[in-house]
DNA sequence: GATCAACGCGCG
DNA sequence: AAAGCGCGCGTTGATC
C-alpha cells in the first residue's frame, strides 16, 4: 500500500486551497490528524491528547487513488480546509478528530469510524495498528506517534508516518464496510457513528463538579475510615494490615471462633478465604465485622473517589472529562474511564456533586426495568408482555407466582425477594447465588432450597422466557455465538455449558437495551435542535442534559420523545409495552434520581 | 521502580 | 466441582 503512497506535504495557503477543491470531488476521504501539546502544558503528561492543552499540527486527507495531502496547520488557516466537510470523512477512533477539531472552530462532517467497523468483527476495540495488521496485513510502526509535532521542521518519516495512517483508515474502511453490511450489522455501526459526535462533544464540554463540598465530603470520609482502622487496629493487632486480604484471611484462619470457617468461601487461585463485604457479613462474626465492612467502605471510597476524581480536575474548564467508549464492552454498552462516572456511588451527597454549569439545570430519565422488558419482547413472552401491557408490577407479579396467591395479597417481603427473582433469572443465577444475593442486596432472608422453588416457580410462570433462554444457550454450543438484536455478536469457545450459560442468556439482553440507548441517543441532535441543552452523562439506561431554565420544558419533551422513538428503532412491536420514562429536572444529579 | 495477577467493589 | 451478567480501577503482593 504504502508503495503506491503519493504524499503531498503541503504549507503554502493557494497550494492548499487547490488541494482542498479537488479533494471535495472525492466521494469519501480518510482522514487523521497529528497534536502537539501547547508550550504552557510542554511538561504535562499526554497533554497533546487534550485539546485544550494542545494545537492541531497535521491535517491528512487521504483518497482513493492512494494520494495523502498533509496540511501543515503551522503555516495554514484551519478554515482552509471547510470546503472538506461536504465530504464523509473515514477516521480511526474518530472521538478524538471530533474533539479537536470541534475546539480549534472547525466543522466536522458525518464521520465514518473504521474502529467501529473493525469492533464489529473483531468483538473488541483494537488500535490502529493492531488492526492495519490484521485486516491490511500491514504492520504500522507507531513509535513516531509521539514524535514532536510541535517542532518547525517536521522530519519526512513523520510526514510519511502522518499520511500512512490517513490513508491505513480509507483502505480498512473499503476492506470492512461491505463485510459489515454483508453480516448485517451496519444499523448498529451506523448507530455508533451518530453516536460518537454526541458523546465526543459531551467528552469537550465535560461535567461540572462541585470541588468545595467535595474535599469537605473527603474529610468525612477519611475521619470515618481513621476511626474504623483504629478500631481494627485494637481487634485484630497493629500487625495486620485490614486493607490486605491475605493477612485479614490469615487472621481469621488463626482466630476460629471469630467466624464460621467451616462454610467460609475460598478465592479461587490462591485458596484464601474471601474477605469480600459480603463473606465477611455471612460467615464473620462480632465484633470484627462491623468495623471491617465499615472500614472496607470508606477505604473504598477514599481510594476511588478522592484524591482520583481531584486528579482528573482539568486544568482549564475545573471540570471533569471522562472518556467515553462506544463498543466499549462485549455487550455493546458504553464504558467509561478516567474517571469512570458510570459507577458513582448512589449516595446523594456524593451525587450531588454532579451540577450543571452556572445557571443552567439538570434534567434525566431512565428506562424502568429494561433488562426485563428487553427480555420480554426478544422471549415474547405472553405473560410477561401482559404485565407490561396493563402497566402491571412484574415484581408483584412474579411474587404472586411464587407463592401461589394472587398479586393483591402480595406482602413487601415477597416483592422484594421477586425482585431479585427476576434479576437473579435472567443472567442464570443458581439458588445459593440468588439466596445470598437477595440477603446481600435485598435484605431477604431465603434458604437455598426456597431460592431453589422461587426459580423453577419463575421458569412455570414465563415460560416462553425460558424456553428462550434455553434457545441461546444452545445457539452459544453450537454456532459458537449469540447475537443482539441489531447483529452484534458474541463468541464462544467451544467449553462445558455451565461456564457460558449465564453470558449467553445475558449478552443479547443487556446488549438489546444498548441499542436502545444508542438510538435514543442518536435522536437527541435533531430533537434538541434550536434548544440550549446539551447532554451530561449517561449511564446504561439512563440520559442526563444541562439545560437553560428556558428550554427545560422543551428539552424534557424532547428527551423523553427520543428515548421512546429509540426504543422502537429496535422493537417497533414494542408501543404498548413501554411506558414513557419520567423526567426529572433538578440542580444536581442526586435531585434527578 | 515497573509490571502483573489476583482480588475486591463501585455502578447498571 | 461450581460458577448470575457487563464494566474500570483501586490495593496488595509477587516478580523482574
Amino acid at each position: 500500500m504504502l508503495d503506491h503512497t503519493y504524499i503531498h506535504y503541503i504549507t503554502d495557503p493557494s497550494i492548499a486551497a487547490q488541494q482542498v477543491a479537488t479533494l471535495a470531488q472525492e466521494p469519501i476521504l480518510g482522514v487523521d490528524i497529528e497534536t502537539y501539546p501547547l508550550p504552557a502544558y510542554r511538561n504535562r503528561a499526554k497533554a497533546g491528547l487534550d485539546p485544550y492543552l494542545a494545537g492541531i499540527r497535521l491535517v491528512q486527507v487521504a483518497s482513493g487513488a492512494g494520494r495523502v495531502a498533509v496540511f501543515d496547520l503551522l503555516h495554514l488557516p484551519p478554515t482552509i480546509l471547510t470546503p472538506l466537510t461536504t465530504v464523509p470523512w473515514v477516521v480511526f477512533n474518530g472521538d478524538f478528530e471530533y474533539r479537536h477539531l470541534t475546539h480549534a472552530g472547525l466543522p466536522v462532517p458525518r464521520l465514518q469510524d473504521a474502529m467501529f467497523l473493525d469492533r464489529l468483527i473483531s468483538h473488541r476495540l483494537r488500535d490502529l495498528a493492531e488492526v492495519s495488521c490484521d485486516i491490511l496485513g500491514q504492520s504500522l510502526d507507531k513509535t513516531l506517534q509521539t514524535s514532536d509535532w510541535g517542532t518547525a521542521q517536521l522530519a519526512p518519516a513523520q510526514l510519511e508516518y502522518a499520511a500512512r495512517d490517513a490513508l491505513a483508515c480509507l483502505r480498512i474502511a473499503e476492506q470492512l464496510t461491505p463485510r459489515i453490511r454483508l453480516l448485517g450489522r451496519h444499523r448498529l455501526y451506523n448507530l455508533w457513528c451518530g453516536a460518537l459526535p454526541v458523546l465526543a462533544g459531551l467528552e469537550l464540554r465535560g461535567q461540572a463538579f462541585d470541588w468545595e463540598n467535595h474535599a469537605r465530603l473527603t474529610g468525612v470520609w477519611q475521619q470515618k475510615r481513621d476511626y474504623w482502622a483504629a478500631e481494627l487496629t485494637s481487634l485484630l493487632g497493629a500487625g495486620v494490615n485490614p486493607a490486605s486480604g491475605k493477612q485479614v484471611s490469615e487472621w481469621f484462619c488463626s482466630h476460629p471462633t471469630a467466624g464460621d470457617l467451616k462454610r467460609w468461601p475460598k478465592t479461587a487461585k490462591t485458596g484464601l478465604l474471601k474477605t469480600g463485604a459480603a463473606e465477611v457479613a455471612l460467615y464473620g462474626r462480632p465484633p470484627v465485622v462491623k468495623p471491617l465492612l465499615e472500614f472496607k467502605k470508606y477505604q473504598k471510597l477514599m481510594n476511588t473517589y478522592t484524591d482520583n476524581y481531584v486528579a482528573h480536575q482539568h486544568p482549564v474548564t475545573g471540570y471533569l472529562h471522562p472518556r467515553f467508549w462506544l463498543g466499549g464492552t462485549r455487550s455493546g454498552r458504553i464504558s467509561v474511564s478516567n474517571p469512570n462516572t458510570q459507577q458513582v456511588p448512589r449516595y446523594d451527597d456524593f451525587r450531588a456533586l454532579f451540577i450543571p454549569p452556572a445557571g443552567k439545570l439538570l434534567i434525566s430519565a431512565d428506562y424502568s426495568q429494561i433488562e426485563l422488558v428487553v427480555a420480554a419482547l426478544l422471549s415474547k413472552d405472553q405473560a410477561m408482555l401482559d404485565v407490561y401491557r396493563h402497566q402491571g408490577d412484574l415484581h408483584r407479579t412474579t411474587a404472586a407466582a411464587i407463592a401461589g396467591i394472587n398479586p393483591e395479597e402480595v406482602n413487601p417481603d415477597q416483592r422484594q425477594a421477586a425482585k431479585a427473582v427476576n434479576f437473579g433469572n435472567l443472567y442464570g443465577q443458581g439458588p445459593a447465588s440468588l439466596a445470598e444475593t437477595a440477603y446481600l442486596d435485598y435484605q431477604v432472608s431465603m434458604t437455598t432450597d426456597q431460592a431453589r422453588q422461587a426459580l423453577q416457580r419463575f421458569d412455570q410462570a414465563y415460560p416462553a422466557l425460558k424456553a428462550w433462554k434455553r434457545q441461546q444457550v444452545a445457539a452459544a454450543q453450537q454456532l459458537h455465538k449469540v447475537q443482539t438484536p441489531l447483529g452484534l455478536a458474541r463468541d464462544f469457545e467451544v467449553q462445558g455449558v455451565g461456564f457460558l450459560q449465564g453470558e449467553a442468556q445475558n449478552m443479547p439482553i443487556q446488549g438489546a437495551a444498548a441499542e436502545i440507548l444508542m438510538s435514543a441517543l442518536n435522536r437527541l441532535p435533531a430533537a434538541l435542535a434550536g434548544l440550549d441543552a446539551q447532554l451530561y452523562h449517561t449511564v446504561h439506561d439512563e440520559l442526563t442534559l444541562q439545560v437553560t431554565p428556558d428550554d427545560a420544558d422543551a428539552a424534557a419533551k424532547a428527551l423523553q420523545e427520543s428515548m421512546v422513538q429509540g426504543f422502537l428503532d429496535i422493537f417497533p412491536e414494542a408501543e404498548e409495552v413501554i411506558t414513557k420514562p419520567e423526567v426529572k429536572r433538578g440542580s444536581s444529579w442526586a435531585a434527578v434520581h
